[in-house]
DNA sequence: TCTAAACCTTGTAGCTGCTTCAATGTCAAG
DNA sequence: CTTGACATTGAAGCAGCTACAAGGTTTAGA
């Protein structure tokens, strides 16, 4: 009858027990009974919603939107058609984020390609930096 | 001779105000002269170094590493070289980011394709929550 | 029996990059 | 003289942890 203790739970799911305890703060994980020296005892289905959380947040859900998705079968209508709507919102949302990563690199591809390119004057110090003294640059460009 | 307010300055750089002296807070623009009745008074540099931040932080750094990159001419002996150094990591970090989300991404699509291949049983309800109820997923998938 | 280690507890503060709020002060126009 | 648009400060809030500090408990070993 005895559950698992943090640090237990924490060694099987791979979670810090800090987390754990901050998962317990903000509602995402229900706060399990204790032992009479107050050390948290989890039963086994704290374990199976630790699992789940791990496994919703691969997908990139946020832990707000954890909750909201465990919590769907029980409060909404139609469950289904409600995370098939929140699930291709997150395939959105990730397609605008790698498209933004994807631009950002390559402007700073661009740039290295630029300072490669002109030997005499580096384009990264004259963009990234105000600053760009020439001789450190072309002294730099011979040591590479 | 007198200076920005630091409302014309977020005007120009579209950099809200409260922003703008947050950057000072933590060091990265320079706190400018005040005017007799308390006004922070911007210098034209301070002008300069804003857009300076903003784009660098356009190349995906963090504020931090804005502060690094902008100090590196007086700081280092050998600017060029350290900069390209940090581009390098920036574009590997992002490289990094871009294929995490990536693989998230084709994760979320799999599950969906799951989804609609099998009609009889919800795959997002079931992966992602625990308590799929049969009945409510084959209404649904009805409905759509 | 004593001690040291490895646990557990709580509360608090730190991280990043802001945003928002409250409470107040200043200044120009109507 | 009031109204509105500006400015000031300090503090708190967001996400998702992490890392303390200062203590209590339990267990193994000498």
């Amino acid at each position: 009858m005895c559950g698992f203790r943090i640090g237990e739970l924490s060694k099987i799911t791979g979670i810090p027990t800090a987390t754990i305890r901050y998962y317990e703060r903000i509602g995402l994980l229900p706060s399990p009974p204790r032992t009479p020296n107050g050390y948290r005892s989890y039963p086994a289905t704290s374990l199976q919603r630790l699992k789940e959380i791990l496994r919703i947040k691969e997908f990139g859900f946020s832990l707000n939107e954890v909750v909201e998705l465990l919590a769907l079968p029980e409060r909404h209508g139609h469950p289904c058609r409600e995370m098939l709507g929140r699930v291709s919102n997150k395939l959105k949302e990730l397609d605008r984020r790698i498209h933004e990563l994807q631009a950002t690199k390559e402007k700073l591809a661009d740039l290295i390609r630029f300072c490669d390119a002109s030997a005499h004057k580096c384009q990264l110090l004259e963009t990234l930096s105000p600053l760009c003294i020439a001789a450190e640059v072309a002294a730099t460009n011979q040591n590479e």
